[in-house]
RNA sequence: GCGCCCGUAGCUCAGCUGGAUAGAGCAUUCGCUUCCUAAGCGAGAGGUCGCAGGUUCGAAUCCUGCCGGGCGUACCA
């Protein structure tokens, strides 16, 4: 594809003197493959923009060798010779499988992703798999690119509402099965405990000296009741991981940062932008706008969040020295991304732009948002579950032979909710609706799944077929064939932009394209130069949407 | 009140750093299976791109104001 671009730049460049210049697609395929709108050259050339491309068109196509301009109305359009397109584009995807689309660019930059981070105790809801699924889509963009990904699991499990639960623990525990149930149980816990307390102050108490005990750092009973409860909430988490196929580089929880805190306030005193107020260390940010003080000690004398974000991006930056930190957590907590970055600045630490707050939008319930502490929630075990169901209910429905079938419909079911997840641009608030996740049909991820397994199956049958491909017969896929070569170009930019809808959007539009040709052309059973020519095709299609579906981690069954 | 984000077809969304008649999916109407998986394909209908100004040869796209919704707004995370 790139050599083809470059061919027509060198001949634009050559004809106008323009350096680069800039190309777009044509709104539709039957004018050409790429369009020169001429309209820069208005002023220069003091004529109108449909003389320019009547003028320059002789002269390019007698630069250009493989591709034709056509001048229509202001635009130069280019058309790829079809045969050297189709050949190029598919051999270049047929060497390089499964790395097709990867580049080496990144050349081992560091990037550090925090991502997922739950909070201990409470259960995984449809809430926190948009960081989960958005962040490891991320980390994959960017190791597909030769970035060295750091993924950082920020785990939840520091503040006072531990002093809470561990409290809670002391004086409930006995009632429910900690062990064989852990969240649900924590998690009743906490609630009896919170509405417990507002008619029994000895128990607000009980609690702050819990977590008094825990942040002394005393490795008494109060922190192995905590320790005990970080391990059996880390291994629900695992739980859900290994279904949704993610897993971190490093899972580091609030806890972590603990014994940082007070070098981490130290330094930010020591470059002396912090000041008393009402009693609290704060960070003034007024020169930025009307921005609250960031807090970095309470007036009690404890941290707070800040503090401990703060720590963690000292240590990071300490360990990894990044060209970016992605942190890909909710809309909700941009305040307190962009206080953060302020003190950065007011610091005056030349990496401070490297730091990005990569936001989404909240996942909001018909009655509002979402809300742990009022039962206000849909786990992620029961979204999982119910669209694994619904899976198995359609193979048996419309494929009862398959084999495998409890494996497929975990594949397609889960696929259908990560990819749902990722299909709308990040910022996008989404009302969640179970009827939409479950189902598969149109703009789903099993729509691009049951795309990929039936290209499959028609190579399955193919089998080994020797002729030399007759490109010619592609013509009828010069659609498919410019976005295929378009990926290498998605993939960086979905990068660029922590913006895994780009590859969505990509990959559901390349789907669709396969599915109306495939409809319309047959493969096998051709003359054999017809035959290899499709079959290339069919297999250089199932190739790209296979890599963005694993780009995006959702499987990609061979059958289903 | 103030700040940030969002506002495109009945619903959910694309529309790349402004460019050629605003595109998909769902729902709806109609049609397609002696042939590679009908979780599919084709066709019809459906739009004052929230509103009003401005910049420009050209604005859904950039700027300003307003309206509607969401989130947040110093000792929670």
């Amino acid at each position: 594809m790139q050599t083809f671009l470059e061919e027509i730049r060198a001949a634009i460049e050559a004809e106008t003197g323009i350096q680069s210049p800039k190309l777009e697609t044509p709104r539709d395929l039957a004018m050409g493959d790429v369009a020169f709108p001429c309209f820069v050259l208005a002023k220069e050339r003091k004529a109108a923009p449909p003389k320019i491309a009547a003028d320059l068109e002789a002269a390019l196509n007698a630069r250009m060798e493989r591709v034709t301009a056509k001048a229509t109305g202001p635009y130069l359009n280019f058309t790829i010779e079809r045969s050297s397109f189709a050949e190029t584009v598919l051999s270049e995807i047929a060497e390089h499988g499964m790395c097709y689309g990867t580049s080496a660019e990144g050349n081992g930059q560091k990037i550090v992703i925090d991502f997922s981070s739950p909070n201990i105790a409470k259960p995984m809801s449809v809430g926190h798999l948009r960081s989960t699924v958005i962040g490891a889509a991320i980390q994959r963009l960017h190791d597909a690119l030769g970035y060295e990904t750091v993924g950082i699991n920020h785990i939840g499990d520091w503040g006072s509402q531990f002093g809470k639960l561990v409290a809670a623990v002391n004086r409930y525990g006995d009632t429910v099965d900690l062990e064989g149930d852990p969240i649900p149980a924590l998690l009743a816990l906490y609630v009896r405990y919170h509405e417990e307390e507002e008619g029994d102050p000895a128990l607000v108490e009980e609690a702050r000296e819990a977590f008094r005990e825990l942040e002394s750092g005393v490795d008494g009973p109060v922190r192995q009741t905590w320790k005990k409860l970080t391990k059996l909430s880390l291994e629900e988490f695992g739980k859900i991981y290994t279904r949704l196929g993610v897993s971190f580089d490093l899972i580091r929880g609030e806890a972590f940062y603990e014994p940082h805190l007070d070098e981490t306030v130290d330094r930010v005193v020591a470059s002396g932008v912090t000041e008393e107020s009402e009693g609290a260390l704060v960070v003034d940010l007024s020169s930025f706008g009307k921005i609250p003080p960031c807090l970095l000690r309470k007036t009690d004398g404890t941290t707070l969040y800040a503090t401990r974000d703060l720590a963690a991006v000292f240590h990071r930056w300490d360990e990894f020295q990044f060209t970016r930190a992605l942190y890909v957590v909710g809309g909700d907590q941009r305040l307190h991304f962009r206080q953060l970055k302020h003190v950065l600045e007011r610091m005056e630490l030349d990496w401070e732009p490297r730091v990005e707050h990569v936001d989404f939008g909240m996942m909001r319930l018909p009655e509002g948002k979402m809300s742990t502490r009022k039962g206000r929630v849909v786990f992620l075990d029961d979204v999982l579950d119910a669209a694994a169901a619904e899976a198995a209910k359609v193979i048996a429905e419309k494929n009862p032979d398959l084999a495998d079938q409890a494996a497929i419909a975990e594949t397609v079911g889960v696929g259908a909710v990560v990819f749902n997840d990722l299909k709308r641009e990040r910022v996008k608030d989404i009302d969640f609706r179970l009827e939409e996740v479950l189902s598969f049909e149109g703009d789903t991820g099993p729509y691009v799944q049951y795309t990929h397994a039936r290209l499959a199956s028609i190579e399955r049958k193919a089998g080994d077929v020797d002729a030399a491909p007759d490109w010619s017969v592609l013509e009828s896929a010069a659609g498919i064939l410019g976005q295929m070569g378009r990926f290498p170009d998605v993939l960086r930019s979905a990068a660029r932009n922590a913006e895994p809808s780009e590859l969505t959007t990509f990959v559901l539009s390349l789907a669709r394209e396969v599915n109306s040709w495939a409809a319309k052309e047959r493969v096998l059973g051709q003359e054999p130069a017809v035959t290899a020519a499709r079959l290339a095709l069919v297999r250089g299609a199932r190739q790209v949407i296979g890599n963005s579906l694993a780009l995006l981690g959702v499987g990609a069954p061979a059958e289903m």
